[in-house]
DNA sequence: GGACATAAATTTGTATCCAATATACGAGAG
DNA sequence: CTCTCGTATATTGGATACAAATTTATGTCC
């Protein structure tokens, strides 16, 4: 229950890199995957209060912490009335998913000319390190090599906004990624998927490529709209 | 030079809007004015107790607005060293324009055969205001002006993070628009595409349309980055 | 005279405290 | 019995105060 002490100080003693996030950074992380996970529910308001007792610091670093989130979109703050987390409704994840099949389109497409086999070679480890937690379930883990395998292929673009933008946007759509993903239905493909992404990378072969990744992140949208739609009536 | 008095309460009394702008987000909002239009410049290090005095608040609503615009981009804080006012180099200027370029030719696109006579005429009244601005060369105004078109031109759309994203990537570039624009050399054609946008808009010639606003985005950040370019070497 | 170490001062980050606002509950009138 | 108004409580927003960290300045040693 507790998330006690500081996370602050727990460097080696010794060790050069003195733990550098601010205290509302590892905050809004802990919070950012709180909410991710389901934990903190949609439209649940947040007491500042609560999460501070729960943290074990005082509520300043917690509101800077929303405030952060707030800004990423993952809560939404009504004056004197506090933050809840944000709910989004079935044409907002449509947009969101819209939103990254052009980014991310546009990204492979400038990629893929300059990828070096090192880029090549890292996509590949993270590929096999996702098929690891295809197999052992891991939601949680499967999701963030995802996120990760996407921008490694895009590294090459060497576009560091639109990667931010990217990453900003799969924080918004994640959380519906993890709560329907458990179904497992869409899985199987888009592991198929991923494999073939790398493989048109290494072959240069650019439409095909963007024709599967747009194919990939539309199919992923359609399942997940209708499973939200099964859903919606409760 | 003093920014006094609670910006706060400035609503007619017996008006009934009762001015529900958080403090913090009126500080932002100022302080964005003042980065845009280079009163705080590229690199230069924000004091939060000067900003204090100057808006005679505490240091935490400073806190807040500056974090606030970290998040927008405009500034980046670094741990104990506090704030200062982004700097992008010319690579990522033009990865702002390519963004825009993407996202709104997307939403021009969707919006164009969704737009009511209401929203036509809504769109005019903004375009004539602007060409006011243009000959009273009130940069300021005409940049908001231009934003608010642009944004009124993709309002049928119906795509909320599309334009709340499109916003952030403008409040991103305006700073370079405005400081380059003053040249007046761009804005001749830009004018005359302006309105060019509006006629297709009105005859529903969605291809025509886009590629209309493709190339006035492109040809904007083109001259634009030739200034930079020009300016560089001081 | 220069470089390193140490100390002072400025500045950020966090906590506690107070005020303002919203929600919840209860009493009284219609 | 229901609706409205007023009061009480809880929660957020802002100010003051304090601690930690960084930068600047000073002094000593080589």
């Amino acid at each position: 229950m507790s998330h006690r002490s500081r996370v602050y100080t727990i460097t080696m003693p010794g060790q050069r890199a003195v733990q550098r996030q601010s205290l509302p950074d590892v905050i809004a992380n802990d919070i950012r995957e709180r909410i991710l996970s389901g934990e903190l529910e949609e439209g649940m308001p947040i007491r500042q209060d609560a999460l501070a007792v729960e943290y074990d610091v005082s509520r300043m670093p917690i509101r800077e912490a929303l405030k952060r989130l707030d800004a990423e979109g993952l809560v939404v703050f009504t004056t004197n009335r506090g933050a809840t987390v944000v709910k989004h409704s079935p044409a907002e994840v449509e947009e969101i998913f819209d939103l990254r099949t052009m980014l991310e389109t546009d990204l492979f497409r400038r990629s893929i000319p300059r990828m070096t086999e090192a880029d090549l070679i890292h996509c590949e480890t993270l590929l096999e390190a996702m098929e690891v937690s295809y197999d052992t379930n891991d939601v949680g883990q499967w999701g963030a090599l995802n996120s990760e395998y996407h921008l490694a292929l895009y590294a090459a673009a060497d576009r560091t906004l639109s990667a931010e933008l990217l990453h900003r946007l799969n924080l918004q759509c994640d959380r519906y990624v993890r709560m329907h993903l458990s179904v497992m239905h869409m899985r199987e493909p888009a592991r198929a998927d991923h494999r073939k992404l790398l493989e048109m990378a290494r072959k240069r072969l650019i439409e095909e490529g963007c024709a599967i990744l747009e194919n990939h992140i539309q199919r992923t949208k359609q399942q997940l709209l209708e499973l939200i739609a099964e859903k919606k009536p409760d």
